[in-house]
DNA sequence: TGTACATCAGTGAACGCGCGTTCACTGATGTAC
DNA sequence: TGTACATCAGTGAACGCGCGTTCACTGATGTAC
């Protein structure tokens, strides 16, 4: 309790997060490089100058959103390196965890996804570099694993940028999958992800 | 000779297909759904109501604008398809052909890569179901090659998603690679594929 | 081949509207004493 | 604790501008005879 905001930090603070939300959810139906921001402001009942304490654009905006929405994907990924299951396992629990977090977070997978290769260059840019820390991350996992003895750096490098893009795929196909087809969306993606494995577990087969 | 388009049909192309070209050249730089008809008539040189002559709406122009990429991109992956080498050789062409694509059509896979998670539904349907007879190519093909005895249609297709997945994924990257590290890029790319192969060929080791 | 009429791609003026940005302001919160 | 002053998040009016869409039009091309 000995760091408590002051009201005023703390109400300025809320403001920015109902921007935030707003700009999300308008997000869903279009693209940040459509978004105005009178339209957020007009959404969170602010007058539209009000923006200017928060934001210099919405481009602005846009990054911060990455931040948040690449901050509540890095936990799962976390999450989906530290499980300790036999490989087959791994993969079911790894998908399990995209779609929970596609279930909970849908507005911020569909913001990643759509702005990745967005109209917005910052954005772009920092989306890219978050998910090439992550292929950075899966990498120093996998040079754990016993499994990879004899894996050069740049190989394991390859094949977790496969990974990270398998996942990112995953996450946004599960978004636009219809209930009744999640399962067997999942069981696909299972699949695919295991041939991936697979490859990985013959890789230095010739070599 | 015997089909000759009138006067009036062939400058009444001639516009539609500035208007078209008008649009993806603006659209290097934003996102369909905050592209303009006015921009883009400005562009041509036209009145802003010629466009009405050609397209109900930007979103429509859209849809042209997918036919158009993804006709170019088909041509790509029946070329893929045809080839005859040996499976190294075939992957290594396969880039090839991709980074040829890519320098030649460069806006067109911008296009594609932004719009395929864009915030224009009807845009973003047009390529989903693109892709989706592409993935059915692919299996149709893939089910020729002695490798696939054995595999079920789903397995098929799921390996088929994978390349198709992966050759947009491919493209995009090469897209936004520097000169420089376009040699890079492409082997990194191989690599992906050639795991994928492998994983394919011992698909059926444990079943 | 020539004539009279129909078609229709592209025009240009006009409209109401929402946009991003500026500016001086207000009043609650924070701070110094 | 109380007072006097400073800070600053949010306000509201005003601006010029480009937008999408409508409408009646023009004049070259097409067609029927």
């Amino acid at each position: 309790m000995s760091h408590t905001l002051g009201i005023r930090q703390a109400q300025k603070q809320k403001t920015r997060q109902a921007l935030l939300d707003a700009a999300l959810e308008l997000l869903e139906e279009q693209s940040l490089s459509s978004l105005g921001l009178r339209e957020v402001t007009r959404a969170v009942g602010v007058a539209p100058t009000a923006f200017y304490r928060h934001f210099d654009s919405t481009a602005d905006l846009g990054v911060a959103l990455v931040e948040e929405a690449l901050g509540s994907l890095h936990a799962v990924i976390r999450d989906a390196l530290t499980a300790t299951w036999d490989s087959g396992e791994r993969i079911a629990r790894t998908v399990e965890l995209i779609a929970r977090h596609v279930r909970t977070h849908s507005a911020h997978v569909r913001f990643i996804a759509r702005e990745r290769h967005g109209g917005v260059q910052r954005v772009r840019e920092a989306i890219g570099a978050q998910l090439e820390q992550f292929a950075e991350e899966v990498r120093d996992a996998l040079r754990q694993d016993p499994e990879s003895a004899g894996w050069t750096e740049e190989d394991l490098l390859m094949l977790a940028g496969l990974y990270v893009e398998h996942m990112v795929m995953t996450a946004s196909v599960l978004l636009t999958t219809a209930p009744e087809d999640l399962a067997r969306a999942s069981d696909l993606a299972e699949r695919q992800m295991r041939l991936v494995s697979l490859g990985r577990k013959h890789w230095l087969d010739l070599s």
